[in-house]
DNA sequence: TGAGGAATTTTTGTATACCTTTTTTCGAGA
DNA sequence: TCTCGAAAAAAGGTATACAAAAATTCCTCA
């Protein structure tokens, strides 16, 4: 899975539109930080980067616009959005209310096959954490985390929620970075709550894993001392 | 439903981009049920009748599709979101958290002349309603009652809730009407209630501002039964 | 040398043309 | 007459062309 020329950024389905290429490149720039806060994003620039026109270069845009990851103002370049410690708190708040009532609901509805995933899930997160450090797990760590939580919102069987979190909600793993603890503590800790919200789900105990997904979130609600490790590499 | 050539819908701003008119239009067309849920949205019609090219009806059709009101999948023709009332439940369930949250941080940060405003609103829907029977007075208590709950959600400060609020939870009045209680019994108790929360945000009172909120949210939710007075005069 | 501002360039907004896919039409064969 | 399927029509997807606005350049004048 971890090929190095795949030329747009996500998912390689059959034929994929030329927005969805265009839509899934820049996403994959941003939320990577490879673009980062105040960048800007010009139309024709990326047209010619990803080798399409600019018309689904702007329907790509006005996406994540929608999704709060790009800013456009009518006739001004459009640039990544900025990211205040104030921005990263909200979302976490947001993500702990709904995510938590996705988590109740998901407790009296999932299924077991979707159980065994996010148990096979978290035991993939833990097994690469132990075998590579925290430094070359990352990428790979965000993207089975990403998959738990969408297994769970998944589960809870509201289409509009499950848009919301996926769409409304994100922060670049760069910026998030700024903001937390350095990741190998926090990363250890994720473990345990992940496990335990898993224990609450098996147990259909809807409060519990609740509960359990609001601790989660909540120990990772972005502070002002942020990160004391991790400082990116580049000036 | 009362002039005739309005040709652009809703506001109507000095110069508004195209795309902007078209939103409103289509937007408005769902909203009011001029187009009902299962309509076609054809591009080229869209376009004649708004007097717009195809490229700004795409980019409106994309943002009412990222709010849930238009369904579009590739290569096939958009039709109005259809609801049913489940959808309609989970909505007001939704509604009712967010709402709820945002109506409790509104609480401890509201200005007094937001706090007046909303006394403004909430006064005016009750002469009009006193005024006018409730046949005529809908579509203008319609446009009030979304004014007082923005002007809430406005007041948490807390743009992403805000927004969410704004754009992804919306459910078109001739749905809403269909699976709730007659307009006069509801609209009499959603006075009370306006009074009340109007009440626990002058008083500052966050938990009691947020029960308010959630108590007028899940009165209105909507039911089986539905409503028994009022059904549409056209086939 | 620096500030203001007009001309140029760049960039975004919209319209149109063209290509691909879907939908419909309509005719052949059972 | 019904069904299947190919041809035609219609509709959406993308590229390009042109218009409008903003950003930049560069000249003028203090």
């Amino acid at each position: 899975m971890t090929n190095e020329t795949t030329r747009d950024g996500a998912k390689d389905a059959a034929t994929q539109s030329a927005v969805e290429t265009a839509y899934h490149h820049i996403r994959h720039l941003i939320l990577t930080g490879e673009m980062r806060s105040g960048d800007k994003l010009l139309e024709n620039q990326l047209a010619a980067a990803i080798g399409v026109s600019r018309t689904p270069i702007r329907e790509a845009l006005n996406r994540l616009n929608a999704e709060g990851l790009v800013v456009l103002e009518r006739y001004r370049r459009g640039i990544v959005a900025d990211f205040s410690l104030d921005d990263a708190v909200e979302i976490f708040r947001l993500r702990a209310i709904l995510e938590g009532h996705a988590t109740s609901r998901a407790a009296s509805r999932i299924s077991e096959a979707d159980l065994q995933r996010l148990q096979d899930l978290e035991r993939l997160m833990e097994t690469q954490f132990e075998e590579l450090g925290w430094n070359e797990h990352l990428e790979g760590f965000d993207k089975l985390n990403a998959e738990f939580h969408a297994v769970i919102a998944a589960a809870a069987e509201s289409p509009r929620l499950e848009k919301i979190l996926a769409s409304s909600l994100e922060l670049p793993a760069s910026i998030f970075n700024r903001y937390s603890e350095p990741v190998e503590v926090r990363t250890r800790r994720t473990h345990a709550q992940h496990r335990e919200i898993l224990s609450a789900l098996k147990a259909r105990n809807p409060e519990w894993a609740q509960a359990a997904m609001n601790a989660h979130l909540f120990s990772l609600l972005p502070t002002a001392s942020g990160s004391l490790a991790h400082e990116d590499g580049a000036k």
